[in-house]
RNA sequence: GGUGGGGUGGCCGAGCGGUCAAUGGCAGCAGGCUGUAAACCUGCCGACGUAAGUCUACGUAGGUUCGAAUCCUACCCCCACCA
């Protein structure tokens, strides 16, 4: 958070600074001056490696709308092109690469989600693939008209480059060439759509200046570049893990439980940097929320919870979530929309545990057991054959350990 | 193409003929303390089995041995250095 900025005119650009968005900028006072007169178009580029957004894209996809809230417009790049090449930055070791079929059915997936999380009205998204203008590319062409204004002594210089070498880890030169690629795709946005600006993760400044240089070869508008802080817990990790796993933005891969859950089970010290990040409430109520110390911080976890949920599953969903976490954990009551197993015969505890997935094995569940961290309805199971008959309308919790239940349903 | 170094449980990383289901660290899970936080303390952490124990695992395939993650052979893959 390099917040140097003492008066910014651009209503997004005081907005970014402030809510801790931003971590470099190639020319702050130039970019401030373009945006506060005019709406631009930005260039966020995306992998096609996975077919489902997670946790680490979560912070790009707020800064879009935070964009779109000032009136401009992202584009979004989907890397059909440039996932066949993968990018070095920020790995040490080469990338497996990625077949035709995975990516292209990737992309569409993510298409599906950004449509989900960007707004539609005033300044949609622009969405773009660059396989579209990479793969028709040829190469000696390519060569003459890009690689020519790029010098190897700069790009052994770039940081994601310098790191590789100096580890003497081998970096192809398929991956070497990565950087022209992107460098490419800003030119090409540049000229074509008008593109102003860049957003990345910090270990995509590299990349993002070898664009702003390649394009003031060809004589296009003054291009800049922005990106975003590394984003890391408290505990100093990569964020994004659930009791279950990662934490997919995908409705489909994670339950509105669970999603809530996530929020609400964040760090005290990170509370306050997430709702700024992560929610859209205005600065103030935010400052007034996290003025609190101790327990009373869990009321700011659960509008933490309750905004980022409905930003992936509507506020209908998330308020079910708040109340259902609510009656498990404070009131110590059952909820409808509490993760749900429908029983069909009678089994032990030990083969409901694994069937539900809360143990991943017989031996794990019995294990669990021993140690007393499994409870039916609050009571501490010690029997690892205790046996759960169905055909009963009253279900039953079945916790592991603190945070995880699981409602049965037996009828 | 040459030379050297490697491939061990989710990751890192020991082991180099039996006492190895495999030291240690990280991650994870549970218990305690708490606020569904952090820190800290304790236990667990391949599968199956109530258990004794059985099975599957140390790149792949064979072999030597009473016995191999450890030795031999071939193969595959990775890495570095030199051309």
């Amino acid at each position: 958070m390099t917040a140097k900025t003492p008066t910014l005119q651009s209503s997004f650009l005081r907005e970014a600074t402030e809510r801790g968005f931003i971590h470099q900028c190639t020319d702050l006072q130039a970019l401030d001056t373009l945006m506060a007169s005019q709406s631009i178009r930005t260039y966020i580029g995306f992998d096609a490696t996975a077919p489902q957004l997670h946790a680490g894209h979560l912070l790009t996809i707020m800064l879009m709308r935070l964009l779109q809230k000032h009136g401009h417009t992202p584009i979004v790049v989907l890397g059909g092109g440039t996932t066949l090449v993968g990018d070095p930055s920020g790995k040490d070791q080469t990338r497996p690469i990625q077949d035709k079929d995975a990516i292209h059915n990737n992309i569409s997936n993510l298409t599906r989600t950004f449509d989900h999380f960007l707004k539609h009205d005033t300044t949609p998204p622009l969405v773009v693939n660059n396989a579209d203008w990479l793969t028709p590319l040829n190469l000696i062409t390519f060569l003459r008209d890009v690689g020519k204004h790029f010098s190897v002594n700069r790009m052994l210089s770039a940081e994601a480059i310098k790191t590789r070498l100096h580890r003497e880890q081998n970096l192809s030169f398929l991956e070497f060439t990565y950087m022209l690629l992107q460098a490419y795709d800003f030119l090409v946005l540049a000229q074509e759509h008008d593109c102003r600006l860049q957003v990345g993760g910090s270990d995509q400044w590299g990349n993002i200046v070898a664009g702003i240089d390649l394009a003031r070869k060809y004589q296009t508008p003054a291009l800049f570049g922005l990106t975003l802080p590394l984003l890391t817990t408290a505990q100093g990790k990569k964020m994004g893990k659930t009791e279950k796993g990662a934490l997919w933005l995908d409705k489909k891969q994670i339950s509105a439980w669970e999603y809530w859950q996530f929020w609400r089970n964040c760090d005290d010290k990170d509370v306050a940097s997430f709702l700024h990040l992560f929610t859209e409430l205005d600065t103030r109520s935010i400052t007034q929320l996290t003025a609190t110390q101790g327990h009373q911080l869990n009321e700011a976890k659960k509008v933490l919870a309750d905004h980022a949920t409905a930003l992936l599953y509507g506020t209908k969903e998330a308020q079910q979530a708040r109340d259902a976490a609510e009656q498990t954990f404070e009131a110590g009551k059952t909820s409808a929309n509490m993760p749900q197993y429908a029983l069909r015969q009678d089994t032990t505890i030990v083969q409901l545990l694994v069937d539900t997935g809360l143990c991943s094995s017989r031996s794990n569940a019995k294990r669990l057991i021993q140690q007393g961290g499994i409870k039916i309805n609050q009571q501490t199971i010690t029997d690892e054959n205790h046996l759960i008959p169905h055909g009963d309308k009253q279900p039953l919790t079945v916790s592991k350990g603190k945070k995880q239940h699981i409602l049965i349903q037996r009828d």
